[in-house]
DNA sequence: TTAATTATATACTAATCGATCCATAAATCA
DNA sequence: TGATTTATGGATCGATTAGTATATAATTAA
């Protein structure tokens, strides 16, 4: 059942990503109505409006499509096969990996795209920080879990821990903008790790 | 021997830090001349270019009355008083506590207000992507001056070791945004120092 | 063939952007 | 006093902002 109507002259789907793409560089507002159509195929404003309902439902779309490609780094917070250092050592490294990939913007578009903007636009820096909780509570979960399954003592303070690698994770975006190349990421990533065995050890 | 011609209505100096703290809260490109205009003393478009030259150099200006003020917390890592450890710790507890007053906004204006920015604003960009490079090649001095007093192995990797407290110090801005209250990233520094235990004794 | 549906192009809106012009006010200097 | 200097208020500039109105084109359904 083909849907009625004329069919649409761009690809949705490709726009959006073209929409992220120029969101994670510029952030959110110093991103125009014209640059957004210009790079989501030329298309009008009447097009745009028709297909989006506004500037901000289409960032929250972008910052979905993020969440589901170029996030994705982070999901190995969440992978049992892993344990949980090697979840939270896996997660830096891709994210670093991913961060430093000349093949699109540098960072993380959930840290940098709306951190700071405009009073009447705080509810758009709210978009972001939602999905940066979001990743902390997992990161968090996973730190909890190394402490049920004894591979960090009991004594573990799990809030200040999450802290400790979510403030480093949250570093690497600005490491990335700044032209750090991944190889010195990395190795600064190797060390950091070492805090593991230290709370380990810490009983 | 006073200035000739009519004085001026508004306090320069004080103008510059309300200009400052309205960058620091909203970035350079979401802050309006309207807006600025309203907190330096309800000044006219006239009276605004007349003392400043254009919103750019405002921003430079505000830029340096940062470094020259709340910017100062980093001063410790200079500070031949102190360890290069004590350097270290000193300034990313002075960092936090001051990222995390309320009477001010939070995180870093240095690191926040203008990490994203539209193409042709650049330049911007770079201007405080200068400051992050000056207060970092003075970290990678305290580490060095570490090594080359014996605190630290000859072996130490400099350019690594630097990478990681520096990319930990630029998370703090996100975490202090974030609304993570100073005891939670405080503890978390204690933690994360104990690195320095770590590559001193891993010659 | 006609109706219904959806997307298009084009023109346009009101508001705001950073910045400038100009006449005048308020000070010092001679 | 009168000349000089600087800052002011207020109007305004062209450009750009996000978003809309309207008429038409292109598709499917009946």
């Amino acid at each position: 059942m083909a849907r009625t109507g004329r069919p649409r002259i761009f690809d949705r789907d490709e726009a959006v990503v073209q929409a992220m793409l120029l969101f994670w560089e510029q952030g959110f507002e110093a991103t125009s109505l014209l640059q957004l159509r210009a790079v989501m195929g030329d298309i009008s404003a009447a097009s745009f409006y028709a297909a989006f309902e506004s500037k901000e439902a289409l960032y929250k779309e972008a910052v979905e499509r993020y969440m589901n490609t170029f996030g994705r780094v982070t999901k190995s917070f969440s992978d049992l096969a892993l344990s949980p250092k090697e979840a939270i050592e896996t997660t830096l490294r891709s994210t670093a990996k991913m961060q430093t990939d000349s093949a699109h913007p540098s960072g993380c578009l959930i840290v940098l795209s709306a951190t700071t903007c405009s009073s009447k636009n705080n509810h758009i820096r709210d978009i972001a920080a939602e999905k940066r909780k979001l990743t902390r509570n997992r990161l968090q979960d996973c730190i909890r879990r190394a402490v049920d399954t004894g591979e960090l003592p009991a004594s573990t303070d799990i809030h200040m821990l999450t802290t400790v690698f979510d403030t480093f994770m949250q570093g690497i975006s600005t490491q990335a903008r700044d032209g750090v190349p991944f190889e010195t990421i990395d190795q600064a990533i190797t060390k950091f790790m070492e805090i593991w065995n230290l709370v380990r050890h810490s009983a």
